[in-house]
DNA sequence: TCTCTGCCAAGAGGA
């Protein structure tokens, strides 16, 4: 009865009868009406139209949403909120996913029952929010300010690790195979290149990694079978789905490993993630067993077993849902001890880990601050509080992005609460930069932030898993009914030409062109964004395209599509090398000093000093074609000191410049470089 | 109305 009555009162206050607040809202729940699909069923997308707050009987506070699936909205459901739950900031207009039970139109969402997703279309990747639990701050900054923590040393000791011990699961644990698969991965150019970069030795890592290669027997020795040297070790764990039988001591053995890297997507959750192996495990129990295909993390830091790393593992266990039955587990194994312990995924635990996805994914969809009048100054939204840990800051490469914040962004709010103890560390992270250096921040973090957003309705993938493939083929982006055709060719490790062609009937007409990004699928909905790759050929029969996994494993009549990968404006980029520009280093100061504070740019004054002057004529020749202007502008650049801009006219031949100067520059270090062997110069010269 | 620019990505470990 209750029920009934709150919705009319809520339907009125849509309508605006009863005040200001709904009209605030109505024409969020109008945009978002607007461009989204809702739906019901196992991938369910709710549209908010309305948000109470209740008293239930017992005095406690309850959030009640009104929300509908239907496009007409005019069939509405009602999804109360209980408990923690109520916290969630859901406003009209939000888009939610429900996971529980829907009885006589009522959702119930409470601590033992049910989960709500905030906008679900934001798939966030399980480390970060693992990495959430210490600091939401830190993993919203590491999402904004992507690319700027160079990989370490021990990263890179990790990510060999990773590969070997993944090459050994599926072919051979025998030593001298170990050996061979250590020295294979050290190998790979992409390794070689991070050693070069960060000064290290081949022989030293190779002779780290083998370090770990005992560890790797002693784990295959105690968990899987061809291997086996003693008994399978006692190990504590409980499944859910084991009921209240609390013996708790088990074996577990691992059968086989069924994938590597397997990336899964999950709009359900509102999560992704790559699963480093995923293993089909007997548990025994007494004269039961029971088999499971399970997520296996590997890890090769510390023993930790912290919350982070046992976090990461329940976030997986969701993910493989998306693709196979519920694991109710996982298994993380430390490489350095061969130490392996078993993960179970409590309702507990996976209700606050969505809690931390729903908070993050606030964070992350509200960017720019909502003015309340609206005449107001359009500008960035706070970030999640800082915290005051020591600890934890101490050690976090986001430090400096997140004093930057505070001082550039939150600090010139009214409403900027920092804690007391945090000022000093703040100041000291930031007192390098001029006053202007900090506007010259916030300006560019806005206008970023906003191109990111106008274009953001395009950016992620949602329509993959919302609209069929048969009705995206309109737009010319999708091509569905595709089957595997011809046997896939192993490129390179990591590169894997397939050929696919149309089901039944012709190709349909498309944009799609060689070259193209794009992302493959299953048409069924448990094997979405399989593998991203390239479109290497296409034609009126067949495309070819080049992925990064091999698809073979999957029977013949499995059917495809394939998804243009929309040209997402890289704000990534461009934030990351604001977030370069602020940092207390020489090159830094430098470019503030050009860039922000607009002094000179400085030049030399004779060419001779850069151009080797027995190379006239071959100068000559790669100056041969290009006009007046175009050989100033090159000469300017040559005495540049600085920086030298080149503006002009499209079609007026900015690009055929660069390209000779490239051929130019590139000249000058190899007679440099020849010259410098010939008087046998003994510094080595990088190649 | 056209042109130009940005693209691999989720996790590698530290205390």
């Amino acid at each position: 009865m209750l029920q009934l009555e709150e919705l009319e009162l809520l339907k009125k206050s849509l309508e605006g009868e009863a005040g200001p607040p709904a009209e605030l809202f109505q024409k969020k729940v109008e945009a978002s009406f607007s461009k989204t699909v809702l739906s019901r069923g196992m991938d369910n997308r709710y549209l908010v139209l309305a948000v109470n707050t209740v008293q239930n009987e017992e005095g406690n506070h309850e959030k009640h949403l009104i929300i509908t699936a239907s496009q007409s909205l005019e069939y509405k459901e009602l999804c109360i909120l209980r408990n923690d739950w109520c916290s969630l900031p859901v406003e009209p207009g939000d888009i939610i996913h429900l996971e529980g039970d829907c009885i006589s139109d009522t959702w119930i969402i409470d601590e033992d029952f049910g989960y709500l997703i905030l906008y679900p279309d934001i798939l966030i990747s399980g480390t970060s929010i693992a990495s959430s639990i210490r600091c939401m701050r830190r993993a919203v900054l590491s999402e904004t300010f992507r690319s700027c923590n160079p990989a370490t040393r021990q990263m890179l000791i990790g990510t060999v690790l990773h590969e070997v011990f993944q090459k050994a699961i599926s072919n051979s644990f025998a030593p001298e195979k170990l050996q061979e698969y250590a020295f294979q991965t050290i190998q790979e150019i992409k390794h070689l290149k991070e050693m070069y970069r960060l000064n290290l030795n081949q022989d030293e890592i190779k002779q780290e990694v083998e370090e770990y290669l005992p560890s790797f027997s002693k784990w295959a020795g105690d968990f899987m079978h061809k291997y086996i040297s003693t008994d399978f070790p006692q190990m504590q764990l409980s499944l859910p789905s084991d009921g209240s039988n609390n013996n708790s001591t088990c074996n577990i053995e691992v059968i086989n490993s069924l994938d590597i890297e397997e990336s899964i997507w999950s709009p359900r959750f509102g999560l992704k993630g790559k699963i480093d192996v995923t293993v089909g495990v007997k548990i025994h129990r007494g004269y039961k067993t029971k088999y499971k295909i399970m997520p296996l993390e590997l890890k090769t830091g510390k023993e930790l077993n912290s919350v982070e790393h046992r976090s990461q593992l329940v976030l997986y266990t969701l993910l493989s849902q998306e693709r196979r039955a519920d694991p109710e587990a996982g298994l993380l194994l430390y490489l350095k001890t061969g130490h392996m312990y078993p993960v179970p995924a409590k309702h507990l635990d996976k209700r606050e880990l969505l809690r931390l996805r729903n908070q993050m994914a606030f964070s992350l969809s509200n960017r720019i601050s909502k003015s309340s009048v609206g005449k107001e100054k359009t500008n960035l939204a706070p970030l999640p509080q800082i915290i005051e840990e020591e600890q934890t800051c101490k050690y976090c490469s986001h430090v400096g992005n997140c004093a930057l914040y505070s001082r550039a962004v939150e600090q010139q709010m009214d409403d900027s609460s920092v804690p007391i103890g945090m000022l000093p560390k703040i100041k000291e992270e930031t007192q390098h930069l001029k006053l202007s250096h900090l506007e010259y921040f916030r300006l560019w973090c806005l206008m970023l932030t906003l191109e990111s957003q106008s274009k953001d309705n395009k950016k992620n993938h949602q329509h993959i898993w919302l609209i069929p493939a048969s009705e995206m083929e309109e737009s010319g982006n999708c091509i569905g009914n595709l089957i595997r055709t011809e046997r896939v060719k192993t490129v390179c490790d990591g590169q894997y030409l397939h050929n696919f062609q149309r089901k039944n009937g012709a190709m349909p007409i498309t944009n799609l062109m060689a070259g193209d990004r794009v992302i493959l699928s299953g048409e069924e909905r448990t094997l979405f964004a399989l593998s991203r790759g390239y479109v290497k050929e296409i034609n009126m029969t067949s495309v070819t395209c080049l992925l990064d996994r091999n698809l073979s494993v999957l029977p013949e009549s499995t059917l495809f599509r394939l998804d243009q990968e929309e040209k997402n404006c890289d704000i990534d980029t461009p934030l990351g090398n604001l977030s370069k520009l602020m940092e207390n280093t020489r090159v830094s100061q430098k470019l503030r000093d050009l860039i922000i504070d607009f002094r000179e740019p400085q030049f030399i004054s004779y060419l001779s000093s850069v151009l080797p002057h027995d190379a006239k004529d071959t100068v000559a020749c790669i100056l041969k074609g290009l006009n007046k202007p175009q050989r100033q502008a090159m000469k300017k650049v040559l005495l540049s000191k600085d920086y030298t801009l080149i503006v002009g006219m499209p079609g007026t031949g900015k690009t055929t410049t660069i390209c000779t100067l490239v051929r130019l520059l590139f000249f000058c270090l190899e007679t440099k470089n020849s010259q410098r062997r010939k008087f046998a110069d003994p510094s080595p010269l990088h190649p």
